[in-house]
DNA sequence: GAGGCGTGGGT
DNA sequence: TACCCAAGCCT
């Protein structure tokens, strides 16, 4: 459905409204300029799934140290992942290395068609299409959450999330556009995440509330729908917190996929349903185990984890593929934020 | 295709 | 406080 076949008014008003009004951000040309492919493809990385304010200043830490695609292909993986250390889903920082090697092997030029850019690791197709848009002024619609909530008010669909979505995808090719499609999609993005917020639209202010369907009917508020939340379930874990003499605390390298994956951690027993009454046993050392008053807790997407830590020191020399650390140098390795919470509760207890 | 996969900010 | 949820991808 080209916009020369129906209604161009919306499109009009949406990039009238964003040569005033775009945010200003880092990784984003002025409106009317391209970014560089690089830029745009790490942003729209670093923020799957997370918010603008939060990839800040990871998207300068990365910048500054690695400036080109070529220069992170050539980075290590563990450094990638230390710099990646407290932004979650970490499967992304694997990806986006492996993304960088391939990108680079081919003279650091991104691929210009959509279809070759979801070949690549880590890109789906809502970062395809952003990458081609907003990169490659390619007439494309990305369709992330934001894209979603705009199209499900303006043509007043009203199934529930998640089953509506293929729906939305083929209704948000309303907003393809021949003309500045990369700005037309983060123009839709800025109208998401500041009007047409998924709480409180501000209809008012909105640039293209005359047409949107949902505001006429005075449902904007409660589209699109979504299906009930399940419940959480909690799950319960016991951490070691063994040091020695020289006051650097053990870690361990993680598996390389799954939760967590790749990154550095604490010894831990299994996570379970049922508090663990022996967690000894799971210890990484003979010694001395004395509990830390409360416990720690932190939610991940899918569970909610409650962990009990136990101090213990050691004398034993160091063993193959063991990582001891001070805990100050937390900071400077692939540690999540869980096991940092769980220093800093250990450390701030003792003073 | 449904579930695994993090975290911090907003309300 | 206790939710809610944010520029999704992979299996």
């Amino acid at each position: 459905m080209a916009n020369s076949q129906h209604d161009f008014a919306p499109l009009a008003a949406l990039l009238t409204w964003y040569d005033k009004s775009a945010r200003v951000l880092p990784w984003r040309a002025r409106p009317g300029r391209r970014s560089d492919p690089y830029h745009v493809w790490l942003s729209e990385i670093m923020l799957q799934q997370t918010t603008v304010a939060t990839v800040g200043p990871y998207f300068a830490k990365f910048l500054k140290r690695w400036p080109t695609v070529e220069a992170l292909a050539a980075a290590d993986l563990d450094q990638v992942l230390a710099n990646w250390a407290g932004l979650g889903y970490y499967a992304r920082a694997r990806n986006l290395h492996k993304c960088a090697v391939v990108v680079a092997a081919r003279g650091g030029d991104f691929p210009r068609t959509e279809t070759e850019l979801q070949e690549l690791p880590g890109i789906g197709p809502y970062t395809a299409a952003a990458i081609g848009a907003i990169a490659f002024d390619l007439a494309l619609v990305p369709v992330d959450g934001n894209i979603e909530r705009v199209t499900a008010r303006y043509l007043a669909v009203t199934g529930a999330m998640p089953g509506v979505k293929p729906e939305l995808r083929d209704k948000a090719q309303f907003f393809k556009s021949d003309k500045r499609p990369g700005d037309v999609a983060q123009a839709l993005m800025d109208l998401g995440a500041t009007i047409c917020t998924p709480r409180n639209p501000d209809c008012e202010r909105c640039p293209i509330h005359v047409g949107c369907k949902a505001q006429s009917q005075g449902i904007a508020a409660d589209l699109p729908k979504r299906a009930a939340k399940k419940p959480r379930p909690v799950r319960y874990a016991t951490m070691f917190w063994l040091t020695r003499v020289d006051g650097k605390v053990l870690l361990q390298k993680r598996p390389e996929k799954g939760l967590l994956g790749s990154m550095l951690g604490l010894p831990t027993t299994d996570w379970t349903e049922e508090e663990d009454n022996a967690p000894e046993s799971c210890a990484p050392a003979k010694s001395k185990w004395q509990a830390v008053p409360e416990t720690v807790g932190h939610t991940f997407t899918h569970f909610h984890l409650e962990v009990s830590v136990l101090t213990g020191k050691t004398s034993r020399k160091e063993k193959a593929g063991e990582i001891w650390l001070l805990h100050e140098d937390f900071k400077n390795h692939a540690v999540p934020t869980l096991f940092r919470k769980v220093a800093k509760h250990v450390v701030g207890r003792k003073g």
